[in-house]
DNA sequence: AATTTTAGGGTGTGCGCACACGCAAAGGTA
DNA sequence: TACCTTTGCGTGTGCGCACACCCTAAAATT
């Protein structure tokens, strides 16, 4: 039961006061460099570790996360991130850790920035947020680091001085990773169609490095390698479009086997050409979105790559308690796992996605 | 910034003193029915949450949780999860969380119940540990009751009315994965060897457990049901008896394609055949130990089945903190994730096993 | 009727730390 | 010499809760 190291017991041993120890503990000056010294040197000696709960208990401030995502609801992918960040919340409430949400509209590079300056103004403790444009998130990350603001970004990382960490997938590797896929899926050989379910809009660097995973997949393993047939399409949302367009392609490339789409719209292809002779092409897709999922166990998809969306978020809150509370350095990049999801492992991760 | 609500708050509301509410708080007693009613309306109210933060400082107690595990370094298996319970410890220990660790030998019952007996007489406030030896273990389990020692197991399962919570995988469940993972695998048809490298000692139900998942994903999927060969090994540690076991079911069952090792041995088996003709044999293990992990990078594994023994442990710990500390309900059973890993994403669960 | 018991409730202290404040001595200025 | 400023350090209070202890009046016992 060896009773813990107090704060009363260092200024004891150093000969000083609480309130001393104190100061240097927070480096809050006053104190002469000898004495400083000499308490350092004790603390050192009786292994000293200050006792987290009592600190936050004394320290009474509560702890503003500025959160920046798309509306809820506007899209089923992106509403998971933000439901992970509202569980850490309550998971860490007792610490002080409030939220401060603000929405954008996933499409509208000047909402998001509106947004940001928004909630910037307000002056949280830290930001999330997707960067999702490109170049507004810049000028974002060049005012929060005047503002001093740290920042977490979720699902896409950007190169800036100012980011604390990012956490999310790594997109190569994840394109690696379904290039093995195939790999195993397609006996002998065939084509792979690689088609982007995206609007211009967006920010599409992820997308092409999922491509140059793949490609680099294929490259490294000439034995096996496949051809790729790639397609974007922002018309995602029309089925009759799609469905035409992969009545086009399979005609037109009759050797393509397996489909690869490159983000959490799988769905949406499968919707549209589920009732055709051609539907029982290997579908691989990203993430356990509902809809996703229902086709997955009916076995009209493959494999998902869960991205851990709702954990993005859910890390990136606790990652600033860590932070704030314990006083945790943050590593600079977060991959998260690249889960491999068919039907009869999905329940475990879907389960995560939710719970806890 | 809305102030939480604190007991000083509900009592002045329901015109009491802060005795009385936090009497009514931990049903301790010595308060009327009628004002403990007006308490707990005022309560709901206010939507009063109680501080644990400072409830835990008040405490002022630790948790003794006893840990038996097998002794470490005796099974490179065993030493994750005890690994992850001392990272836990790491992660809680603000919250006055110890761990009481008792090792015992991985091959004597007898030596598990000694030890067993003499951590629960230091009456641990909680107890994890894997149930290995059924038999041995229900006695435990009683004697655990009896103390009033609420009881985590890890690993295995076991029908006890005493038990708090289960944590790990789906032994059968796991056996069905694998079954789609070599259905991938495998081209057209081949044989699938099973092969247990364990000792009849041992408690083997989440072994047959696994056996059974396998045939039943063949046994629906009849359309490429492949013929399973099976054997029992014991002498796991002798490399030229797995290397003439090998070689002679290779001769009598020249079609079998893919190998299924029930547990985390695989690479014994690998070391023993790797120099053979035949020992491009789809091969299928668990678990993400240094060996295994060197032999999926080089392609001698396929697939590992990652049944994240160290997060079983964390896990453990993570649990009872919530369950003491947070007053959490936990649930019966927690299936931890089944992660399919293949060369292309290991380095995420590894560094999940490790860091964290 | 005197005494004990008990139900019902209030008060005070401490958990370990953060921080404001007080206070003395040393140094500086008029 | 009288008066301010700075440096260096101690003291006290509060964070919200847990729990031991104290107090009063009514009920039970003798």
């Amino acid at each position: 039961m060896s009773k813990r190291v107090t704060i009363k017991d260092v200024a004891e041993q150093a000969g000083v006061s609480v309130g001393t120890v104190d100061r240097v503990i927070h480096n809050r000056g006053r104190v002469s460099q000898d004495v400083k010294e000499k308490i350092l040197q004790v603390m050192q000696e009786l292994d000293f570790e200050p006792n987290l709960i009592a600190s936050t208990l004394a320290f009474n401030r509560s702890i503003n996360i500025g959160v920046l995502m798309p509306t809820l609801h506007s899209d089923p992918y992106w509403d998971q991130p933000l439901l992970g960040m509202r569980r850490a919340q309550r998971a860490v409430k007792h610490y002080g850790v409030i939220l401060c949400e603000q929405t954008f509209d996933l499409f509208s590079p000047q909402d998001f920035q509106n947004k940001a300056t928004q909630i910037i103004a307000q002056k949280p403790d830290a930001l999330v947020f997707p960067p999702i444009f490109l170049k507004e998130s810049l000028t974002i990350l060049d005012l929060c680091a005047q503002a001093q603001i740290p920042t977490i970004l979720i699902n896409t990382d950007v190169e800036h001085p100012h980011v604390l960490s990012y956490i999310g997938q790594d997109s190569y590797q994840s394109g690696v990773l379904a290039g093995k896929l195939l790999h195993y899926a397609i006996d002998g050989d065939g084509a792979v169609l690689l088609i982007n379910l995206d609007k211009e809009t967006t920010n599409a660097k992820h997308l092409l490095d999922k491509e140059s995973g793949l490609r680099h997949y294929f490259d490294q393993n000439r034995a096996r390698a496949l051809p790729i047939v790639r397609r974007d399409v922002e018309e995602f949302d029309n089925p009759g479009y799609l469905k035409k367009l992969m009545q086009g392609l399979i005609q037109q490339y009759p050797n393509i086997k397996a489909v690869f789409v490159s983000n959490s719209r799988a769905y949406k292809l499968v919707e549209a050409i589920k009732e055709e002779a051609f539907a029982d092409l290997c579908m691989l897709g990203f993430d356990l979105l509902p809809s996703n999922l229902h086709f997955l166990h009916e076995g009209k998809i493959d494999f998902l790559i869960n991205q851990n969306a709702g954990y993005q978020g859910y890390s990136a809150i606790k990652n600033l308690t860590d932070y704030f509370i314990f006083k945790k350095q943050l590593p600079r990049v977060q991959h998260l796992p690249l889960d491999i999801v068919v039907a009869e492992n999905a329940a475990y991760y879907l389960q995560r996605e939710l719970g806890n």
